[in-house]
DNA sequence: GCCAACGTTGGC
DNA sequence: GCCAACGTTGGC
């Protein structure tokens, strides 16, 4: 089992969309980084839902259901997809503000390469974020 | 809206 | 293969 964090615009797909949806078709990576990491991912892995650019903060978890095929939005290339499914919105968000904010997360791909829009997340990280989303500020 | 970081493209 | 120009991402 392996963690993962995925990062959306709020304009171009919320989590308020993958709610809506369920399960969530994530398609249009086109950097060879993320694409790489969207083969690594299995079945059963779960993933940090990351609003980017408006307000940046994690705010949900969800779930590998299906692994990579290729994405059908490209129309050349080697990109694939995968498609995901909502668990659950932590019981807070947990801004970038907060996650600079704290040691054992300084190491975090988010921090260290900003526009890498799918990035593996290390298990103390998750479990870590978590645990904040849980305690009041 | 601005700008830094970074990826891609294309001339040489 | 180098590097300038340009486009995109994403934080602020």
């Amino acid at each position: 089992m392996r963690y993962w964090l995925i990062k959306s615009e709020p304009e171009t797909y919320s989590i308020e969309d993958l709610i809506s949806e369920d399960i969530g078709r994530w398609d249009g990576v086109r950097n060879y980084q993320a694409r790489n990491f969207l083969k690594d991912m299995k079945l059963g892995d779960l993933c940090f839902f990351y609003r980017s650019v408006h307000k940046p903060a994690v705010e949900a978890v969800c779930k590998i259901v299906k692994e990579h095929y290729p994405d059908p939005t490209a129309e050349s290339g080697d990109w694939v997809c995968v498609d995901v499914q909502f668990q659950n919105k932590l019981q807070r968000e947990i801004s970038l503000g907060e996650i600079k904010g704290n040691e054992a997360l300084a190491n975090m791909a988010l921090l260290k390469q900003s526009r890498l829009s799918v990035q593996p997340v290390t298990v103390h990280e998750f479990d870590e974020i978590l645990k904040m989303s849980e305690q009041k500020i």
